[in-house]
DNA sequence: ACACTGTAGGGAAAAGCCCGGG
DNA sequence: ACCCGGGCTTTTCCCTACAGTG
């Protein structure tokens, strides 16, 4: 074992450094964040948590207490985000529920994110394999016989393999049943993919059959009436943790099992401070208790007005570094800018064409699907995109909103009125050149 | 009959604006 | 307050069909 140590950690290197190449992206900023911490105090911290006794001299109070300051010691709340500590229990688990000898093996080497721990068990196993393989080789016609015989060891270790292996290539077996779009995910987020398998990147995110199943809720409500959020199929989705169980289909999980959470008596969810449950309940109730003095627009939360209130004052404090221009959210900033870097992180699993929101993609899909849910009401026939429904019910109303200021003519589109102004300026030029 | 031109309509992609949950 | 993602609207371009005209 000793011996694989060394070429584990060079390969581990080069999965962490070369292998995900240059295009990092922020959502491995968490994993690289947790990479700077020292792992040796880090890891110290965790033993001094995980190790902690009971000592009833001290009482349960003063051990609940206790573990409080050495668990926040561990998982530093005050400078980690929800991420960060999500993946140290989650990594923490992962460990614990490894048979003793992948543990110990693991443990020695000491990862520091989930990733980095998958791929070792993984290399383990495979190397495992390869050594079973020799090793039937070589007892050939005893190996029946010798099978008989494991170890109480070998058989545990074996069994929880069987498990993980059996499983992988059940999920292999399934997934050659289901949508490209899956299959071509799993190769972004799998196992099978020695560049990619200790991190899901995702701005090659490919959307799984569920995902086209289901619309987004905001669609659920809008495009296709009837399936409601509530509705949807528990579904898989692409993110920094890899594949992960999108909002819709799991319950909800408070952040800290403990007594001293504010409840909320509506949902059950728990919240440290009061005002995060108060907000929480406006949700609930649907009070608005902040109203935009420029339009008397309400809203549930400071921040919100905040943000609002920046159309009416035209602040827009983010800057485009590459053209200049100011939005009013970062989040508009962050879009904007992919226009700039060209950054298209959604790929269709059809044609592989990529694009940089995750709803031009839905649209998109939509020619391949055929889907058209957008349905006029007046001669039935649908649309893919609600605009074209639209302006097709412009025809049977007859309006037509768009005035060439040259002839007086009116369009149904702006598209239509821009192509009949260039006639004008045709027209223009051409007088201009009658009198040179 | 044919070519040309302008208009209309549909399809698709891209970008901006705004809201709301965590 | 910040981050992130989603919904909705607007804009623009491409393509095709069709009617009018010479």
């Amino acid at each position: 074992m000793a011996r694989l140590l060394p070429d584990l950690c060079k390969e581990t290197q080069l999965a962490e450094s070369g292998l995900w190449g240059s295009d990092k992206v922020s959502c491995l900023k968490v994993k690289e964040e947790v990479l700077e911490e020292e792992p040796a105090s880090s890891e110290a911290q965790r033993q001094h948590f995980r190790q902690f006794g009971y000592q009833e001299n001290e009482g349960p109070r003063e051990v609940c207490n206790q573990l409080w300051e050495l668990c926040n010691l561990w998982l530093k709340p005050e400078r980690h985000t929800k991420e960060q500590i999500l993946e140290l229990v989650v990594l923490e688990q992962f460990l614990a529920v490894l048979p003793a000898e992948v543990q110990n093996w693991v443990r020695d080497v000491e990862p520091e994110n989930c990733s980095q721990a998958v791929a070792l068990v993984e290399d383990f196993l495979l190397r495992q394999q390869k050594d079973e393989r020799q090793e039937e080789l070589m007892l050939g016609p005893f190996k029946e016989e010798a099978a008989h015989f494991p170890t109480a060891e070998d058989a545990s270790s074996d069994t929880w393999r069987r498990v993980i292996l059996g499983e992988m290539k059940q999920e292999e077996e399934e997934d050659d049943d289901r949508d490209t779009a899956l299959l071509a995910s799993e190769r972004v987020c799998g196992e099978d993919d020695p560049d990619r398998s200790t991190d899901p990147r995702p701005h090659e995110v490919l959307l799984g059959i569920a995902e086209w199943n289901s619309p987004d809720p905001g669609e659920a409500s809008e495009s296709l009436p009837g399936s409601h959020p509530e509705n949807r199929r528990d579904k898989l989705v692409c993110g920094p943790q890899g594949y992960q169980p999108a909002k819709g289909g799991v319950a909800v999980q408070p952040r800290i099992q403990d007594e001293r959470l504010k409840k909320c008596p509506e949902c059950g969810k728990g919240f440290v401070w009061r005002s995060e449950l108060i907000e929480h309940q406006r949700s609930h109730t649907g009070e608005r208790p902040y109203s935009c003095s420029y339009c008397g627009k309400s809203f549930s939360r400071k921040s919100y007005i905040i943000k609002h209130e920046r159309i009416h004052t035209g602040e827009k404090p983010y800057i485009c570094s590459h053209c200049g221009k100011g939005f009013i959210s970062k989040s508009d900033l962050i879009k904007h800018e992919r226009t700039h870097t060209g950054e298209k992180p959604y790929i269709c699993p059809d044609c592989g064409r990529s694009f940089s929101r995750k709803q031009f993609l839905v649209t998109h899909r939509r020619t391949h699907t055929g889907e058209k849910p957008y349905k006029c009401s007046e001669c039935g026939k649908s649309f893919s995109q609600r605009t074209c429904l639209v302006i097709h019910e412009r025809a049977h109303t007859g309006e037509k909103p768009f005035k060439c200021l040259v002839c007086g003519k009116s369009f149904g589109r702006r598209d239509i009125l821009m192509t009949h102004q260039k006639l004008h300026t045709r027209e223009k030029a051409f007088q201009c050149a009658d009198w040179l």
